[in-house]
DNA sequence: GTCTATAATTTGATAGAC
DNA sequence: GTCTATCAAATTATAGAC
């Protein structure tokens, strides 16, 4: 019973990892669930014994993806105590994500979930985006960063590395995008930091 | 014959016009030539007469809207000499335009326009954000700008306004957008600027 | 140039055997 | 739980009258 409920799980994780891929490459829409099939080696009623719709698949996988994101940054805020160190800590996560698991940043970075799914907030106003955000509200409330909005002082301090990821998974960086990260963490450092 | 080839202009820019509306509001997958055709109050038939195809729809809408973006950021630089004003100028140009025609904007800097026109180069390989890089490199020739990698500083010059407007865009800001655009603008200033 | 009617495929999803 | 066979609807695109 207990591997019967496993082998079940993984067939699940197999539909899940198959359609972000193809989902990533070229997008939902493009992706039929005949795709999914195909390329995961299942049939059509096994996905659908696993999932009601492909929305529900992408829904799926929007869920397990964001959370994991969360943890990853909430990990790398705790084992630091200032704004300097937690602020590199995430954006060399983000990075670090990014060369490792292009396809999860892809898809909770880059992707317009609103197209596909139909209640999903916008990426924004997710979790990991929120931690950043409340970083910078400490930072300002401590002195460490100069008194100013502080989602204008989110976008100063992070909006460089998250554009950076951006032109990485678009595939227009001509080095590798660790090449730059220094110089434009510490750019948007100089942005915001008190004096 | 002049009057016959007017008419068929408007045709075609009726087309482009409700397909844009459509494509920004749903995405281009969940738009059928058939919603297109109802929107615009035409026969299935006109539309192919004017576009081979969906795509080529797509397609021609991302030439017209990037030339007319094109013409904008070139007519804000060559209002300036400095990059600080240039930069502004730019800036205040993509909120001003964000406002005025978020479609525009939306189709040109928020569309994954690689999942539907096969062939289209990456929006910041595009004349507009060349424009801006160019700009940044004057400015770190001249001694304006502080000493850097060209991209790195594009990043953190504009990083934050273009990440601001993608809020904007997402509908996530709680106050207007021109309430951040000086602050964050200031912000990427003093990321870039000669000591 | 614009229309209606329709062809040819593909799509998301279901039924029911095993 | 997994499979094959199949459906109904929607999709892109074409044909041919006017």
């Amino acid at each position: 019973m207990q591997r019967r409920h496993e082998k079940s799980e993984q067939t699940r994780e197999l539909i899940l990892a198959t359609a972000l891929q193809l989902f990533v490459e070229r997008g939902f829409f493009a992706t039929s669930v005949h795709d999914i099939r195909r390329a995961a080696g299942l049939s059509i009623g096994s996905i659908y014994h696993h999932f009601p719709s492909k929305e529900a698949v992408a829904r799926a996988l929007y869920n397990d993806l964001v959370a994991r994101m969360t943890g990853m940054v909430e990990s790398a805020c705790s084992g630091h105590q200032t704004v300097r160190d937690r602020s590199r800590a995430v954006a060399e996560l983000l990075c670090q994500a990014t060369l490792e698991s292009p396809a999860l940043v892809t898809f909770v970075l880059h992707a317009r979930h609103r197209e596909f799914l139909s209640d999903a907030p916008p990426v924004c106003s997710t979790r990991p985006f929120e931690l950043m955000q409340e970083m910078v509200r400490d930072g300002i409330a401590s002195g460490e960063l100069r008194s100013m909005d502080v989602v204008s002082a989110s976008l100063a301090l992070f909006g460089g590395v998250i554009r950076l990821i951006q032109l990485a998974l678009d595939g227009v960086l001509q080095r590798p995008l660790t090449d730059y990260l220094d110089e434009v963490l510490e750019a948007g450092w100089r942005a915001v930091v008190s004096e």
